[in-house]
DNA sequence: GATGAATGAGTATTCATTCAT
DNA sequence: AATGAATGAATACTCATTCAT
């Protein structure tokens, strides 16, 4: 059982500590054979618990798996604010953004896996996991003339392209050619020529240093 | 209870025809319920028959899911070959396609509903339901140097966004900003600069009366 | 309905008071409608529980079987047990064992109907049901020279013959004549001369009085 | 699948035939899956016909098992007959009978299969299966004064000292050990004592030649 | 006699959820 | 907060059997 959750939760109560295991056990089974097939009984058992204690922390399993993929989700976001602060260009925070969160979600099978399942389950972005990426698309706009509406159809268009990555990146392993090709489309959604787009994504592409994962992306991106 | 699939199996053995009623049945409990609330019984009490009797037919819900939007899919893509015919520019013939895929879907609920849930469900694009994207693109491909590769990626990113699209106009109602917007972002993943887009799209549109949805899909597109 | 191994479990934890309730309650429920018919909805019910409480205990319908034809072969084996502490003669233990596991088997029609069915079921002996008897086989075979293997071929052939004359007793009631016949033509197998196993049931069936049943199994083998 | 007794009926009406098919399917699969799981549609399946085509031949599947088994039984029995009419000691015959039954049982799987579970289904012998036995019995104990009552007692005993036997042997595989003991057993149950019953095996079982089944019963039996 | 589509009764099993300890 | 035994609703699925053709 990973123990991510929980880890980050030790300084704090018992209450949150038991959540985070919580959470490190449903991520663990969730990936493993789907949120729908996961049982409570699984969870409590895996994170050494009565399934009673289960419902001291969450509502129902639902409930856990919201928690769950926000707390990826917002991990994500978190380490990828570490790596964006030096970054003013819109379109490159884009670029950056969508390329580092691939990365960073793939980086962990377990925590891709329950995001894409989420999404699925709720089709509907969880605006919290792509919140990120309005403002920064909203930045690129008043930067440059994009003449695209920011407004959630696109937002969901462009979450869609990630997720269709993502999962194909679950199944055929980390291939640059997706990340490279689903960033040229999102930036062509998002107004930019295709030749733009290439020069865009190149930018960070070079520079980056995919195969040590997560750790490097502040070094890849500026 | 609808009876398209009944009524078209009118001609054939009592087989299909039973067969082709679980499906009519089963579309409108699915989009009622959803796939996964759906249950046997319900299918077939409404389409008046015994619960044993679905078992000689499909082998589990999931069969009958598939068979129900394989049905669907393949009557819609019947309904677009008719009508599309006469075009052979293989830009247009995408954004004929996909407008009015968008719009046949749309103008049955069920069928929306059906296809929607059953491609969350699956994730991947079932072949079937976008095959007759794929030679489109690749027409067009050839007639304009559009510089993408016609691979899976590509089309499960343009099938992401029909789906997105078809979602939120099951939610909102038939927008045709939504169709022009999705159509667009189409055409700029295949390479097209925004302004070429908005022309192509703007070539269907013009002639387009949604509102009767799929009766004059024909008309609509030349 | 019977009490016994609930009534046996009083004084330990819930689970095993739970767990013992059911098994009366099956114990009841098997030999009116056989293994094979009988729900494990009735069976519950009988035991005054939710359906739900059985999985709780036991994994399936035949699990229960097992656990319950168990506890009664075990139960049997204690009261011999009690009972044969002063014998030390091996074929006498045999023949006392014998004739006093059937009589306290149909003392309890119920006990001896779930033992009779589990037996045909599973065809191979529970090796627990006749453990007792192989240590007194060997014994005897010590003691005397009986020119016996006693392996598992002959301990299933024994057990046989009990078994084809409990169902016997159970169907015609219980006659001395199919105990003594019986412990007549195990001796028999086992090496002993018509005449020798006739004398030697007979020093057994003289002092019984079967009538009373269990109760009295103590003075009837000495 | 076999073609036993379809073969047989080749001279007889197409019911006759139809009938015989029937049984050699039901005998494969009650022989592959147990007759408790076997279902009517797989037999008829097997057979190359309809499945209402059984209730044609069969009231249901145990009248179906009670053919089958007593299809054998009476094939066993015809091919005992023949091997014994020269033997007029009962003694010899009953040993004889039982060795060869167990040898002709043993030569085909299925049958034994077949015969096993069917006689754990119904406890009782089915007196036909071991009709043959009695005759030959009764002719012993007017030879020889046995001093055993020739009752149905008796001959379940002896039947199921037979079957744990043939189960055993389906288990283990043809041990020669095995038929010499459940002979001796046999005899012993009828009032040999053990020298006399080892020696009257003997004359049986030295003469044998077990290796090629059934084919050399005759041979091996005088 | 054979066919095979339709029938529908019948039951095991899961698992989220509660609550007394 | 944690425990874990008990709950019970809810449903898929099998398969013997019928009967119109």
């Amino acid at each position: 059982m990973q123990n991510y959750f929980r880890t980050q939760a030790l300084g704090a109560g018992k209450r949150v500590r038991t959540r985070g295991t919580l959470i490190d056990s449903a991520i663990d089974v969730f990936s493993e054979k789907g949120i729908e097939e996961a049982s409570i009984n699984e969870i409590t058992a895996l994170a050494g618990m009565a399934n009673g204690t289960f419902y001291n922390h969450f509502k129902d399993k639902d409930d856990l798996a919201v928690a769950s993929s926000g707390a990826i989700a917002l991990e994500i976001a978190r380490q990828l604010d570490l790596r964006m602060s030096d970054l003013d260009e819109g379109i490159s925070r884009v670029v950056v953004a969508s390329w580092a969160f691939l990365t960073i979600a793939l980086s962990n099978r377990a925590w891709a896996q329950v995001l894409v399942e989420q999404y699925q389950r709720h089709a509907e972005v969880d605006e919290s996991t792509f919140s990120y990426m309005r403002a920064d698309i909203e930045r690129a706009a008043k930067q440059r003339e994009l003449g695209v509406v920011v407004d959630t159809l696109l937002l969901e268009q462009l979450a869609s392209l990630m997720m269709v990555a993502l999962r194909r990146l679950l199944r055929e392993g980390m291939r640059e050619e997706i990340l490279v090709r689903t960033c040229e489309y999102m930036l062509r959604i998002l107004g930019l020529t295709p030749v733009q787009a290439k020069k865009e994504v190149e930018k960070v592409s070079g520079h980056s240093l995919l195969e040590d994962g997560a750790s490097n992306i502040i070094s890849s991106s500026e």
